[in-house]
DNA sequence: GAGTTTGAAACT
DNA sequence: CAGTTTCAAACTC
């Protein structure tokens, strides 16, 4: 009956053959820039991996409340429940593991709450009025973290309270052992369904139980699958739903603000979240602080910078079989590696051994190089005029600096570097639409961190410079209103722009694709579900194609093995990227199997 | 900020 | 497992 709509959502336009076509692309199409800027777009929510700072990792290590980490250390095969949730309590039954103190959990309350200046992230905060936050109701209990600064009566998510929370949460867990687990997954190829486009990789995200919507069209936060930025797939059951690709209403959101990028990197996100690995997201929105929705482009809204990101929160990975020591680990958000830092076993990034610092700072050489050259080129043909340069830019990633993933120090660089690239420098966007003009707002051209200004600019900054054009030089000169030069500028800023994040977006991308192999690796387990969205495209009848994934298979332990050691192979992303930037493209994957590990599919068929 | 809408979670 | 109630967020005004 759900369809009974009318199918829902193969909704009228069977083919939107030429979206479909070129489905992945939505809209980026060509000029996919994926904007890269991990962080949150605004500010709100954003964050899409971890509820905490990243800077701060070192102090946080707060495993959420629930998830404390700590103690579970190696269930070793436990397989579904989760002894996980628990904290501590009790009779850890390694003591010697570390006596961490049961409260482990709350430690990251604090801080969140504005940091910085800028840009505060905050950690969402809820109303609960009546859960007494031990409900999944709450969003705090239902991400596994304390409330803290929260608006809510009669908490009892929190430290104090702990004995009950703990209570509440296995009770939780007997009604869904999956409820803390991170609910979109997301499968490597994509049966097509709903590549978010990674770039060339595909990778395929989907709520795990699907949403049910039945009067918002899967296009309001009302909807799970919306909220996390991802197409509603078979496994949801909702009534008219507009959230597949192609449709129309879909994009005329997007279509509405710049933010497709955004969107396009959200996905992105989600995909690393829930792909790589980082649990879940990590907090909602925020909420309360901008006022217009976050629709992207809603009604009053002003701030179209929002998006969120992925943020779902709980739910379920694999379920059934699949104990999957990944998902052991999980509830520890990924913000707080580095709390456990000592204990061998916490979760890590997938990306983690990716990338190294080395690696970075090549990439920042062989960026600079690229800029260089832009400028060069630029200057010669400058005479040429073409100013399409503009053409949208991506790179507006200037947005936000502020967390990210969670990743290491890694990531730091090289946002860093964006950062400078667009904020430090030019101001921040070049010509982004509506900005085009504004550049003499520039207030929002944060000052960059120390640190970054350190690592890269230094040199590359002047490089670009240099090259480009010797005015703008001096750092400050952001007022830039335009001016005719400033034009001429700008345009050769806003091609090394595009070049410069070009090429940084090719190493994101196979960034993103060694993760997927590896997770895939990883887990072959492969989830299970039949994998294919919804499909409007083909509509409700379709579905011919079976998917073939892969599809499941219980994660053997080869997934064990490898998953909960680092794996160290980075130096092959280390090659990899640095090919990329020479303008390899490397196609999608790599190879394969380069470890040979695991074998990636144990493909059953039905 | 108050009031409405919405759909997940909880409950029966 | 379906139907209903509860709940807090999303949204509207
Ligand atoms: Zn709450
Ligand atoms: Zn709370
Ligand atoms: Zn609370
Ligand atoms: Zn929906
Ligand atoms: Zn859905
Ligand atoms: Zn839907």
């Amino acid at each position: 009956m759900e369809q009974g709509e009318g199918g829902d959502f193969p909704p009228k336009k069977t083919q939107s053959d030429t979206t479909v076509a070129t489905a992945t692309l939505d809209f980026p199409a060509k000029k996919l820039a994926r904007q890269l800027d991990f962080t949150g777009f605004g500010g709100p929510s954003a964050t899409l991996v971890l509820p905490e700072h990243p800077q701060q990792a070192a102090t946080h290590p707060l495993p959420p409340p629930p998830a404390q980490t700590i103690t579970q250390m190696q269930p070793p095969p436990q397989p579904q429940q989760q002894l996980l949730m628990m904290p501590i309590q009790s009779q850890a039954p390694h003591p010697s593991v570390r006596p961490v103190k049961p409260e482990s959990p709350r430690a990251r309350p604090r801080q969140n709450a504005e940091v910085k200046d800028g840009t505060p992230k905050k950690q969402k905060q809820c109303n609960c009025k009546h859960s007494r936050c031990l409900k999944l109701y709450c969003e705090c209990f239902a991400s596994g973290i304390y409330c803290d600064g929260c608006n809510c009566a009669n908490c009892h998510n929190n430290v104090e309270n702990e004995a009950a929370r703990r209570e509440a949460v296995e009770a939780t867990l007997e009604r869904n052992p999956n409820a803390f687990r991170p609910k979109i997954a997301s499968s490597p190829h994509g049966t097509r369904d709903n590549r978010e486009e990674a770039g060339e990789a595909l990778v395929s995200v989907k709520h795990n139980k699907g949403c049910h919507c039945k009067k918002s069209g899967c296009l309001k936060k009302y909807c799970e699958c919306f909220q996390a930025n991802i197409l509603c797939s078979e496994n949801c059951k909702c009534m008219d739903c507009k959230n597949f690709e192609g449709s129309e209403e879909r994009q005329a959101l997007f279509h509405g603000d710049h933010s497709s990028m955004a969107y396009i990197q959200q996905a992105a996100n989600a995909a690393i979240t829930g792909a790589i690995g980082s649990s879940g997201y990590g907090s909602p929105p925020i909420s309360k602080k901008r006022k217009g929705q976050d629709l992207f482009f809603g009604p009053t809204s002003k701030d179209p910078s929002i998006h969120r990101l992925a943020q779902f929160q709980q739910a379920n990975h694999i379920k059934a079989s699949a104990p999957s020591s990944l998902s052991s680990i999980p509830v520890a958000r990924a913000g707080n590696m580095a709390a456990l830092g000592p204990s061998k076993f916490t979760y890590r990034s997938l990306l983690a051994d990716i990338i190294q610092p080395q690696d970075l700072k090549e990439l920042c050489s062989v960026l600079v190089v690229y800029s260089g050259e832009a400028a060069k080129t630029l200057a010669d043909r400058r005479n040429a005029t073409e100013k399409q340069a503009e053409d949208s830019m991506e790179t507006s990633l200037a947005s936000s600096t502020q967390d990210r993933l969670q990743s290491q120090k890694e990531s730091d660089i090289e946002k860093a570097s964006l950062d400078d690239y667009s904020s430090g420098n030019q101001a921040e966007k070049v010509g982004t639409d509506e900005s085009s003009s504004d550049g003499a707002d520039v207030s929002k051209g944060r000052p960059m961190s120390p640190g970054t200004l350190a690592l890269m600019c230094d040199e590359q900054d002047t490089m670009l410079m240099a090259a480009a054009s010797p005015k703008l030089m001096g750092h400050g000169c952001n007022t830039s209103s335009q001016l005719p030069c400033g034009q001429v500028m700008a345009e050769a800023y806003a091609e090394q722009e595009r070049i410069v994040l070009t090429k940084f977006r090719d190493c994101l991308n196979k960034l993103i694709t060694l993760g997927e192999i590896k997770e895939t690796k990883c887990s072959s387990l492969a989830r299970t579900e039949s994998g294919g969205q919804k499909d409007p495209v083909s509509n409700g009848t379709a579905d011919a194609r079976t998917e073939t994934t892969n599809q499941q298979e219980p994660l053997s332990n080869s997934i064990a093995k490898s998953a909960v050691l680092p794996t160290p192979r980075m130096s092959q992303m280390a090659t990899t990227a640095t090919a990329a930037f020479n303008n390899d493209p490397l196609p999608k994957i790599p190879s394969p199997a380069e470890n040979g590990d695991i074998k990636p599919k144990t493909e059953r068929e039905m």
